[in-house]
DNA sequence: CGGGATTTCTACCAATTGGTAGAGAGAACT
DNA sequence: AGTTCTCTCTACCAATTGGTAGAAATCCCG
């Protein structure tokens, strides 16, 4: 028999958007239960207890974002990787921001989301990783430790992403137009980052 | 009589602490109390509500987070703000993490704390601007927009100082050691996005 | 010492939290 | 038809939440 809707997914997708915005502290199963129109029970019967509910959230995204980044990672030069996973983070700024707010969350010290990702995300950690020291090694691109360079990368790119309220702070309406000026000021910044100065004979 | 310890402040201090790390909404005002030896009630005496509480942590952080940055924005060069501003923000990450904690809980979208902070630091992010604004027009550093410029710096300082737990996840346990490669990584990685590209005769 | 202010407490409270037990509805198979 | 399985519900529960009222303790000043 095929339901209207999967009743789990929906909670699933419900969850997403609650725990990436308001926090999963802040989120309850009542008022999840509420704007599902249905009682907590019926998570209940679907997930054993919040917490298994909030596994099964990240565990979901995790999924959705290494499906995105699945694409970027094939490409060869290293550049390209950077600029199809700005891309990607952007996008999902745009269509999926609470997916964003959720691996935000992780990042939280302590936080055990941090743990369920790691292992999710650590093939293509190493793969961007082994990638970067490549290009590094063939002085394709500026620096001394691919590791910590991944890691400016990253914050880089997911903070210009992410940080609206910062934004917003200096003067900045989040808008479409600003989330595409501020991505190619950011894959100028990046760019300008990686170049290896070029030999000036 | 002198008290042992101010305790209205000890109350600041350590909701700062809790509030910085456990969250807002994961921070009970039992909890704090428990933490202080006191009773709730002895907090709600010196603040009339938990959101009050809230704000009066938030304003003593941007205090003394503004007091940090002072020193900074004395600098001629913008690159030595940019260090200087780098070395303040390392200082807190070993020091006072509970504070960029706070800070980060800012950025939540829809956050109070957001509109809070914005006011106190509405001075120093023009001044920031303006000081690199300046900077473009002498072609002194690379980049069009100044605004977007300042924001893709902060994304990056921010982040690759406080996501501890990115950085557990990519191998890198974090260290007073690890601490000080991140921060000279990201001082190259910083000013290589800065430079102006040499004029190759 | 005594009186007033400051500070911390006990005693509650209504609302909400995550979670259990089990009834009832509905479809599905036999 | 009856039975079984899937799903959602009502009815609770103990613990915790932020918060109020007001009693006790402690302090300061004269």
């Amino acid at each position: 028999m095929m339901r209207v809707v999967n009743t789990r997914q929906r909670i699933l997708d419900t969850a997403l958007e609650s725990f990436g915005t308001t926090g999963v502290d802040g989120t309850s199963l009542d008022a999840l239960a509420r704007t599902l129109g249905l009682r907590k029970q019926s998570i209940l019967y679907y997930f054993q207890s919040k917490n298994g509910l909030f596994q099964a959230v990240v565990d979901q995204a995790a999924t959705e974002f290494i499906a995105e980044l699945d694409d970027v990672v094939g490409a060869d030069d290293v550049w390209d990787q950077v600029e199809g996973t700005v891309r990607v983070v952007f996008r999902l700024a745009l269509q999926r921001p609470a997916l964003l707010g959720l691996l935000r969350e992780a990042s939280r010290p302590g936080s055990m989301v941090a743990v369920q990702l790691t292992s999710r995300l650590s093939n293509h950690i190493e793969a961007a990783q082994h990638s970067l020291e490549l290009a590094l090694k063939e002085g394709r691109v500026a620096g001394d430790n691919a590791r910590l360079l991944l890691f400016s990368l990253y914050s880089t790119i997911m903070g210009v992403a992410t940080e609206v309220e910062v934004l917003r702070a200096m003067g900045i309406e989040p808008s479409l137009r600003s989330l595409a000026e501020r991505r190619s000021e950011l894959l100028r910044f990046l760019y300008a980052a990686l170049s290896p100065q070029p030999a000036c004979l």
